[in-house]
DNA sequence: TAGCCTCGAGTTCA
DNA sequence: CTCGAGGCTA
């Protein structure tokens, strides 16, 4: 047991040793530190094993374990017997009867990239003598591994992972997840005893709603579905886990006998052909996605698809397992202390790490909410250092009690955007500060308000700077205005020089101070003024959406342009009149109307219409091929972007919508569809075409293009 | 009035 | 992409 003090003091050390890179460790340093290192280990082992409550990530924990063996192999002599690395770790709640697996529960080699892979393959290669080894790869489940036997065709004992030679009984527990069958007809192939190894899983759209229970009932929260599975598994009772949806995968035969002889390797000469054995049997497997690569170079390709798409994966996967397929070759590769040489887990980049908050700030955005910022102590996550995470809102801060200083778990899933997770209390001191919000806007200083029944502080200062250069941003931005040359960096630049205090501004810019500004050169003087010229003669739904009236986005902006021929028109209409356009309620309404009734924003609207740009819609409106279809695009296309796609489908006279639903007519499918297909799928009634039946359909008109 | 559907807004890094 | 909230419909 470890008291309170002693983990905090621990996880200081672990955050130091995830900084130390074994380069820097000489013998003096290594004799110093490797007992704390041990130590550290252990603890992080209790954490995991025990409480089913880690307190760092898979990862950094592998990269500590990491660093212990590289310091033992370069001075072995510092290697001890209760080393960490001696033995895979134990200690096991006491509540479940211990029981000794057939054959040892091994852990796999870790690779990270190609180069590991191909060192893998070289070692196969060199071992068996042959030239080019047949693998299978599949996807590496994230959950908690499980052993199961069946004898006489019945499922007899389930055992959790344990210290790799004895596990716990669970049984009772996994007898109630249906996909693990209580019989199965291992005799129609003849086999008498079979020992089968898989994982538990959770699904992660059932992970997030067993968290938000958890949320709602004031339960500590599980940081991924792997945890919640483990734990989940070995609750005391099975009537529980059986609410938990669980579900089993089976990935290897590790023991199968016949009148006591064994068949892996004689009998049963080839994994792939084990997985579809266990499929045709009833069991869960990966028997869809195993692929049985000739040669490495095949197996490279596959990890690299598989890391591109885990995310649409409706399981938790952290990386791919290739094992050589001929199971009589197992014998001659054989085994190392901890690990099987005839197999190696390829693990993805980590998407989950600890950091801690070093600060917070608060934004101003566009339409005056308030944004409290955590800034990080740098930390690498799937490939990029993230170093700022959005906090959202005061409520989210309260739930997750989030204070400055505080050790958090973050996330950067599919999404690409990083979100903290959980709080790391454990490795709290003491010395950590509450998130104190302001009263008064950090840009202006006005008195900040929260309207009833809303989550967010707000800015109510029309003239507030933060708000001013925000907006101006949105106007030229990609959507609105889309002028090229003038980004965000570039508008707080010219703010700050005093340049551009409004959007009629851009038209009035005096582009002879600017090529005295650093960074601007004649090229890029000229590109930013003709794609502000260019911009004069966009569309008026793009002039309305670009103002950035609030709950005014593309689809409201383009029904408002379609109620008028001017923009001036608008302020004709009372509030009882824009109600009557689709889409639009009282508030939204009441918004409108306060924008075309506010003094300064007719103002800039005058002097948008002097400085030349149009304010109207063309005269006759153009009636396409695609008159009232609905797109909605999912994956990736070949032939050019999705704004170039919505483009073209637009300029024939259909629509592009972002999500599905009834109203949809054709769905395109790219490369790696996203969850829009199942949507799509399950409604049936729309039409699901690929690239090329879209391209067909536009074709005629695209030259123009 | 509840529940469905859609739109708007916010969001990180390079 | 996701969440929250506005608008619409049963």
């Amino acid at each position: 047991m470890y008291s309170e003090e002693t983990q905090r003091k621990l996880i200081e050390k672990t955050r130091e040793f995830l900084n130390l890179d074994i380069k820097s460790i000489d013998r003096k340093k290594a004799e110093s530190i490797i007992e704390d290192l041990r130590e550290v280990i252990r603890f992080h082992d209790w954490r995991y094993y025990v409480l089913a409550q880690p307190v760092i990530s898979d990862y950094e924990y592998d990269k500590l374990f990491k660093l212990l063996k590289d310091i033992e192999s370069k001075y072995p002599d510092l290697i001890t017997p209760d080393s960490p690395t001696q033995r895979v770790p134990s200690e096991i709640t006491k509540v479940f009867p211990q029981v000794k697996h057939l054959t040892p529960m091994l852990s796999l080699d870790n690779s990270y990239n190609e180069a590991d892979l191909r060192d893998f393959d070289r070692r196969v290669r060199e071992l068996t003598g042959l030239e080019k080894i047949e693998y299978a790869v599949e996807p590496k489940f994230d959950g908690a591994g499980i052993s199961l036997i069946y004898e006489k065709d019945l499922f007899k004992r389930g055992a959790t992972r344990g210290d790799g030679e004895v596990g716990e009984d669970i049984t009772n527990n996994l007898k109630v997840i249906k996909s693990i069958p209580l019989s199965a007809k291992f005799s129609s192939y003849g086999i008498d005893k079979v020992e089968i190894r898989g994982e538990v899983l959770i699904r992660k759209d059932i992970f997030k709603r067993i968290n938000e229970q958890r949320l709602e009932e004031g339960l500590p929260l599980f940081a991924n579905p792997r945890n919640a599975a483990a734990g989940s598994i070995r609750l005391q009772d099975p009537k529980e886990v059986a609410k938990r949806g669980l579900e089993a995968f089976v990935y290897q035969i590790t023991y199968a006998e016949k009148d006591g002889k064994n068949l892996l390797g004689t009998v049963l000469k080839k994994h792939s052909d084990n997985i579809k054995m266990l499929h045709l049997l009833g069991f869960k497997t990966p028997y869809e996605v195993l692929k049985v690569c000739n040669g490495i170079d095949e197996v490279i390709d596959y990890c690299r698809e598989w890391e591109r798409k885990r995310d649409n994966y409706p399981y938790e996967i952290d990386g791919m397992v290739i094992k050589v397929n001929d199971i009589s070759l197992y014998e001659k590769l054989g085994f190392t202390s901890h690990h099987p040489r005839w197999a190696i887990a390829y693990k993805f980049k980590a998407r989950q790490a600890t950091t801690k908050i070093i600060d917070v700030v608060f934004q101003v955005g566009r339409t005056g909410a308030i944004t409290p910022v955590a800034k990080l102590q740098p930390v690498e996550i799937g490939g990029v250092i993230v170093s700022s995470v959005s906090l959202f809102n005061e409520d989210f801060i309260r739930e997750k009690d989030i204070r400055i200083g505080d050790t958090v778990l973050v996330e950067r899933a599919g999404d690409v955007i990083p979100y903290v997770v959980m709080v790391i209390k454990e490795a709290r001191t003491g010395n950590e500060k509450p998130i104190e919000f302001p009263k008064n806007c950090p840009s202006c200083g006005s008195p900040l308000v929260k309207p009833l029944g809303e989550a967010v502080y707000r800015c109510i200062n029309i003239n507030c700077p933060a708000q001013v250069i925000e907006r101006i941003i949105h106007f030229a931005s990609k959507d609105a205005m889309d002028i090229k040359g003038l980004s965000e960096a570039t508008v707080k630049k010219f703010y700050k020089l005093g340049l551009l205090k409004s959007i009629p501004d851009i038209y009035r810019l005096d582009f002879r101070i600017i090529k005295n500004i650093q960074g601007f050169g004649e090229k890029s003087v000229n590109n930013l003024k003709q794609a502000i010229e260019e911009s004069k003669n966009r569309p008026l739904y793009r002039l309305i959406y670009g103002l950035g009236i609030r709950y005014v986005g593309e689809v409201t902006a383009k029904t408002l342009a379609s109620a008028v021929n001017c923009l001036e028109d608008l302020k004709n209409f009372t509030i009882t009149d824009l109600m009557k356009l689709p889409d639009i309620g009282d508030k939204v309404a009441t918004e409108i109307y306060n924008f075309f009734h506010n003094e300064q924003n007719l103002k800039m609207i005058q002097q948008l219409k002097e400085l030349g740009l149009n304010v109207c819609n063309p005269k006759e409106e153009k009636k396409g091929k695609l008159a009232g279809l609905n797109f909605v695009f999912t994956g990736a296309l070949k032939c050019c972007s999705r704004e170039k796609a919505k483009e073209i489908v637009e300029s024939l006279g259909g629509n592009v919508l972002d999500t599905v639903s009834k109203k949809v007519h054709y769905l395109v499918v790219g490369e790696e569809p996203g969850s829009k297909l199942q949507k799509a799928q399950k409604i049936g009634t729309i039409k699901i075409i690929n690239e090329e039946e879209f391209l067909k359909m536009i074709e005629k008109k695209q030259e123009s293009f």
